[in-house]
DNA sequence: CCCTGTGGTGTTATATTATCAACACTGGTG
DNA sequence: CACCAGTGTTGATAATATAACACCACAGGG
């Protein structure tokens, strides 16, 4: 809970597309520590290559030891690579920006995207920390996945990023129920304002969710007949993904997906 | 030197493309710590998504944390993708496999690789981790690197990987320069059997090496004709990425380089 | 049925870590 | 020019998280 390697370990959430050099003084504000507790742990993260200090502005930036780890993870693994093509067919099918996260500990880690070639589309941040409560990803992962899961993030603070943004457990809750019932979750600016997500749960081989693919559409631009487009496409992305990740749906799921798809407009 | 977060960290060292995955009494072992110690390391680790364990096998294995950082990174920094088509030139023109890495903590980190299409040739590990001491690229970055990372190298124990590996303070001292006297570094079979390397460094903004380009031949193939061929081929793609890591070589550097190639065979 | 291996879990002495203060330095401002 | 607010860094001590040890439950062979 409070060791000194989660401690150090949740500097890292801090830099961003956005932020990608950090200082020391801006980092200890941010985390709430000391900045001398946040300087040794910096350092120790720096001989492991996790971060580096750029000699001149003394910023702290990811290091080179991130992208080794990847190559290693993604050679052995290759999700992301796989992921790739599959993002690209759901962006093209929907027109939309589409992207696919993964269970990563607290947090879903953003992990592949495809941004969509109109104009004015949802652009998200790359590798960004989705919270489970406030994007359709989360709420999709969180409906599949092993319910211990549910329970931390319940039991955790939730920020309310819009003011559509549930934080309240009950209504999380019944919201969680909904995504069951329909098989894939669908949340209306929740997370970021004038954005419309729609996501369905990937499996791994034990059949409990690891993670998300998803659709964010302008809300504006969410008609009844995208959304069942939208809806179909995320669906087919997910049971691709799902099946490129050697994962398994659980019993009944598939079915109830099938069925989905044969009741709506698309033959 | 000793603390949680960097033995918790020294972990992630263990994980290869060979293995992928690995139990808690193996990295513990293999650690030297005490399973209890590993154990909660692991769940920290866990925690921030940089490890993840299989539900069934209670194996661990990186996690999808680490593709989220390595993604915030290279938005951010680039550097893999600009290194790709230069190491695909170099590794072209020679004919054999090229690689890039960069100084990453204690140890260099492989980021880029490009395997020659030859039926025999160098194959190397995904994401290696490469001693500074026993490779070309070790020594050609630490010739012109920081002088405390020298010391540091020198100061910590060195694993003899072949019987030609240098070993000794001073062995590594008049190699490193020889290194700054050629302006490049060569090793042969000194970190793997039959395998030949040629490294050049890479510069950053402050003209300090942070990284080296090196090409690998097997031994039986290097002749005096393809060796000079190599070293010019190794130099241009270094002076190239460093260009595109925005980084600047020292003083005198450049015109020892340029001096070097127009003597060569190489008009 | 032992025996060896695994992953995981307690408990206490110990050693690391958090905290606070002060330091040197920088850049901007009155 | 001195001041101020900011930075990164380094010591000291007090508090606490940690390491070590033993132990447990379980799985697979011999």
């Amino acid at each position: 809970m409070s060791s000194t390697v989660t401690k150090a370990l949740s500097l890292l959430e801090f830099f961003s597309e956005d932020e990608p050099e950090l200082g020391l003084s801006d980092l200890a504000r941010r985390s709430g520590m000391d900045k001398a507790a946040v300087h040794r742990m910096l350092g120790s993260m720096a001989e492991s290559g996790l971060v580096e200090q750029q000699a001149d502005s003394r910023l702290y930036r990811l290091g080179a030891g991130v992208l080794r780890l990847a190559r290693v993870r993604e050679t052995a693994f290759p999700v992301s690579a796989m992921m790739q093509p599959i993002l690209l067919r759901l962006s093209t099918e929907t027109g939309e920006t589409a992207h696919a996260s993964l269970i990563s500990g607290r947090a879903l880690a953003n992990i592949a995207t495809c941004e969509s070639k109109k104009g004015s589309r949802v652009s998200l941040v790359a590798g960004e920390v989705l919270p489970y409560h406030s994007t359709a990803s989360g709420l999709a992962a969180l409906a599949y996945a092993d319910d211990k899961l549910l329970d931390r993030v319940l039991s955790a603070p939730r920020e309310a990023r819009t003011r559509f943004t549930l934080t309240e457990r009950d209504d999380i809750l019944t919201r969680i129920e909904v995504v069951r019932a329909n098989g894939f979750s669908e949340s209306d600016q929740a997370h970021e304002e004038d954005v419309h997500g729609l996501a369905a749960p990937l499996f791994d081989r034990s059949g409990r969710a690891c993670g998300a693919v998803s659709v964010s559409t302008p809300s504006h631009r969410m008609t009844a007949e995208q959304r069942q487009l939208s809806i179909a496409a995320v669906l087919r992305a997910a049971e691709d993904i799902t099946a490129g990740l050697g994962g398994q749906r659980p019993r009944g799921y598939a079915d109830q997906v099938a069925g989905l798809l044969a009741s709506g407009p698309r033959d």
